[in-house]
RNA sequence: GGAGAGGUGGCCGAGUGGUCGAAGGCGCAGCACUGGAAAUGCUGUAUAGGGGCAACUCUAUCGAGGGUUCGAAUCCCUCCCUCUCCGCCA
């Protein structure tokens, strides 16, 4: 959420940064509400601070022996009972203006950093770095014709069991996708991260605080007969771990590994990445966050896509890091970098993990909060994908994928998955 | 699902209509005492918004929302949540 103080003192410049994201926006009319919001309170609280002192008064009054029904007295009541209705009818007017000035607060996308780069689509996106050789080989199959030739899913079954878009991993797929979600796991874990294993139903307010709601309603599943929905991705629970918390600043920065099963509806992407492990409604993913001190945001957003990077050079999956133009940034993010992993198969680079600084949009969202001294400031957040374990099987099986028809395994998973093969046919 | 109890500051806990943002305790911070520490004493210690250079000040907040009243943590209504027992259940 922008800062409203923000949009009354300085529109033009959160109109210039929101024109950097390819927005048009005239802030005008929201900095009139803004405007009219304060003088509301202000009005109201110099009417109910008269209120205040009127009730001290006739209760002081009756202390001192005047009897309740005496006319002075009276006249006292009346006066509060005059200011009463005014108070009534501003706060009327004030909680009209205050929802629509949250809302439209709310829905707008965070500002992006003095660091990201100008650009209008993915097109204008930035190479930052390599690493690993890309095998660049034709004969290559993609990851779903392997795993449906060692039959690693069922996607026929899976259709009967929900509908199109959910797999059902079989035998060394389900063991696969297991020893990945534990090795990753265990790899952030071994650098200091707490590991959570978070509730995959989360409310409204979890979602609303950081940054799925109220704008993306139509990208989650949502049940019918309670304020649950299911979590698009594990950054929604763990944001909402320290929502209206103040954390201890000697407590920063706190930094989590979260596994989660993350749902999402995809709409709008009929057709697209229809067979395969790469977009589904069902996904696993393990996610890295921290909430770190306004000051130290800036080197936790390299460290934390350092942290992503090191999955994959542990799995010897060559890729990509890209730095996202600012017309291609997420809704809540201010600054991010993707890490492609290169699916040789496929001939590609795809995006496997999103590593965003968010700075103190979900923070304010959610109020969350540091301490220093007397006075209390937002914190950061960041988040990262440490991977996105259905698109790391499939690097791993394009990557892997031997002349035999088996699929080698990168060694670090040996202890996990018990082989260092997927054995042909 | 049935029956009951309850939600107050970082924590415990008092408060059933009148300067109550809230006693007391614990915790925490500073100071004093000490060679140093413990113990002790003193002082301070919620959040948000508005105003002020600042000291400071105004307003709101005792689960949430409404109501009664000149005045509500305290009374009334609705909702949410937690706990205990019973039932059911991985």
């Amino acid at each position: 959420m922008l800062d409203q103080r923000l949009v009354r003192e300085n529109p033009t410049l959160v109109t210039n940064e929101l024109g950097r994201r390819g927005l048009n926006v005239d802030l005008a009319p929201l900095q009139l509400i803004a405007e009219q919001q304060r003088e509301l309170e202000s009005q109201r609280n110099s009417l109910q601070g008269e209120g205040n002192r009127i009730g001290r008064e006739v209760g002081q009054r009756i202390k001192n022996g005047i009897d309740p029904q005496a006319n002075e007295i009276k006249a006292l009541r009346d006066q509060g009972n005059k200011i009463k209705q005014k108070v009534a009818v501003l706060e009327d007017k004030e909680k009209l203006i205050s929802a629509k000035l949250k809302e439209q607060l709310l829905s707008f996308p965070n500002l992006p950093s003095a660091k990201c780069p100008n650009g209008k689509s993915e097109k204008d996106n930035q190479v930052l770095r390599q690493w690993g050789n890309p095998i660049q080989e034709t004969s290559l199959q993609e990851h779903w014709e392997i795993a449906e030739r060692l039959k690693l899913f069922d996607i026929e079954r899976s259709v009967r069991i929900s509908q199109s878009r959910f797999v059902t991993l079989t035998n060394h797929g389900a063991r696969l996708e297991r020893a990945l979600i534990n090795f990753m796991l265990d790899l952030h874990a071994s650098k200091g991260y707490k590991e959570l294993l978070p509730p995959v139903l989360v409310n409204t307010a979890s979602l609303t605080g950081s940054g799925q709601l109220p704008k993306f309603a139509e990208e989650s599943f949502k049940c019918a007969d309670d304020d649950l929905w299911l979590t698009p991705t594990a950054e929604v629970p763990v944001t909402s771990m320290h929502r209206n918390e103040i954390i201890p600043s000697n407590q920063l920065p706190l930094r989590y590994v979260a596994y989660s099963p993350c749902f999402r509806r995809e709409a709008g992407s009929y057709g697209r990445d229809t067979r395969g492990l790469i977009r589904l409604h069902q996904f696993n993913k393990i996610e890295l966050y921290w909430f770190v001190h306004p000051e130290h945001s800036e080197a936790a957003h390299n460290q934390i896509t350092a942290d992503a990077e090191a999955v994959l050079q542990t799995l010897e999956l060559p890729y990509r890091v890209i730095e996202l133009c600012t017309g291609d940034l997420g809704f809540s993010a201010s600054r991010t970098f993707d890490l492609e992993v290169w699916l040789p198969g496929a001939g590609a680079f795809r995006e496997i993990s999103s590593c965003s600084l968010c700075g103190d949009f979900q923070a304010r969202r959610s109020a969350i909060r540091t301490k220093e001294g007397k006075s209390t400031r937002l914190v950061h957040t960041l988040n990262g994908s440490g991977l996105a374990v259905g698109r790391t099987m499939a690097a791993i099986l394009e990557n892997g994928q031997q002349k035999d028809g088996s699929v080698k395994l990168p060694e670090v998973l040996v202890p996990y998955f018990g082989a260092n093969q997927l054995p042909p046919e």
